[in-house]
DNA sequence: CGTTATGTTGAGCTCCCTCAAGGTTGGTGG
DNA sequence: CCACCAACCTTGAGGGAGCTCAACATAACG
């Protein structure tokens, strides 16, 4: 099911667009990127980029650890069981970082799988350190995204306990609308939304048939419709009421207290 | 109900115990810290120990954020919801860094309740930043710790998702007996464990009257007994057995990658 | 064009919730 | 020291949300 030989290997280039990655275009939201900053980041993530063809599995093949930075289309983190279960911990979207932390942490507890038709840009850690050393605005950036990454994380965590199935999988949804919005991703009120129902309804601590009995309802009452990976948001007002969605967990107030403290940095 | 002018304010150092204090106990764990290291971080952590006699918030008083270490006691993280409801995230147990994240987080959106009780000691951001560069190996333990953190909201969110509300209720005991243990509060089959259950069933994604029921059957069945705020487990091979618990994301494994990298930095 | 993963739907059941009432405990003030 | 009060814990009865299991439909894929 999960093959590893599917990524196009080597760096391609083909006619690089010409377009700002995701990533720039959302931590310039956060931080103030100077024009400098931009052009050293986008330049940084056209070396290693890899094309998906068939969900993969992300790995360390070298000695060192790399970045992986989704520019489009879908990841996946899962933590597994120990009866072979899997559980579907976050989501990664275009103009995310999989993982950042992991690029420090001890143990990798967790198994990232990229999705199909996703363009992954590389990065290793020293290339990256690199970047973060002379670039103090890109490392603050980065690391006000894991923030953000770690507030989504609890907020899945509010998400299961405290509300029932139709809040839930309205919330998830609202919070993927928004989120790609962020990074021009919503588009004629329509998001790529390529993962399963079942591991929708897993990240909603749903079992796939209730999971999908409650969509179902959304699609008949108008609200959204989901096919062919592409979910469709037909009424968001009524979507985000159902979720009782706020937004404020997926935007970082402008924020005095980083500008204010320069000699913010990334752990390496 | 929840009070701030509680905290015993100003320095106190009443006939300090020449214990350890228990953070310094667990990252010797998980990082080699020299004596020097050692010596360092317990002094660091004797300069402003308030002692709690009620519930009572934490928050940054002046200008400066400041590190909160659980020396004794608990403390108790949560998250707000629109309606008013507030949900219990995370839980700090002694020894435990009280959301180092948000030391540098562009927004507080959770609130830290500190329980009757607990000691508590204050590190301002600057005292610690300078006791990190001094000493890159406490930089290493606490970012270690910090991951470490992360790994237990994942493992909560499986909790709620996968398992149902015997095997909940198991898991988030073991783990406290577990995390307990780590700093040498698990004596005599007991620890300390003064939340409330109301919380306690929040933080399993039960309504309090179920987990209650749940509890008496773990009660009845001789498993373990709670009550004087404390958690006396007689059967642990049972107990753990129910959750299926598995200590794997409470310890880092002997980490290669980190000694081999002693250029990793905490962000300060 | 078969094959496999994924989505859809149904019937029945059970786990957990809701609501409500009564105990118990610990803290507070007289 | 006792009476009181406010949290907190405990227990019950009944209902509904979500699960299980199973069959079928549909789409992806080689």
């Amino acid at each position: 099911m999960i093959m590893t030989a599917s990524i196009t290997h080597g760096r391609s280039q083909p006619a690089v667009k010409a377009a700002v990655p995701s990533l720039v275009t959302k931590l310039a939201r956060y931080a103030k990127l100077g024009p400098q900053d931009r052009l050293a980041l986008s330049r940084a993530l056209s070396l290693d980029i890899r094309n998906v063809s068939v969900r993969s599995m992300l790995e360390d093949n070298g000695r060192e650890r790399k970045l992986a930075i989704v520019l489009d289309g879908w990841a996946c983190c899962y933590r597994h069981l120990r009866n072979g279960q899997r559980h579907l911990v976050a989501c990664y979207l275009a103009g995310d970082v999989c993982d950042l932390h992991s690029l420090t942490a001890p143990r990798r507890d967790t198994t990232i799988v990229l999705l199909a038709g996703a363009r992954i840009a590389r990065m290793s850690e020293s290339a990256f350190a690199a970047l973060a050393t002379v670039h103090p605005a890109i490392s603050r950036a980065f690391w006000l995204d894991a923030q953000i990454a770690s507030s989504i994380e609890r907020e899945w965590l509010v998400n299961l306990a405290k509300r029932n199935a139709r809040e839930r999988v309205a919330h998830l949804l609202a919070e993927f609308a928004f989120r790609a919005e962020l990074v021009g991703g919503f588009t004629k009120g329509s998001i790529e939304l390529p993962i399963t129902q079942a591991d929708f309804a897993g990240a909603c601590g749903l079992t796939p048939s209730h999971a999908n009995r409650v969509l179902r309802l959304l699609f008949e009452q108008d609200i959204v419709t989901w096919r062919n990976a592409t979910l469709f948001v037909h009424n968001r007002p009524a979507l985000e009421a159902i979720a009782g969605f706020s937004p404020d967990y997926l935007t970082p107030a402008v924020s005095r207290s980083v500008e204010s403290r320069p000699n913010l940095r990334l752990p390496i």
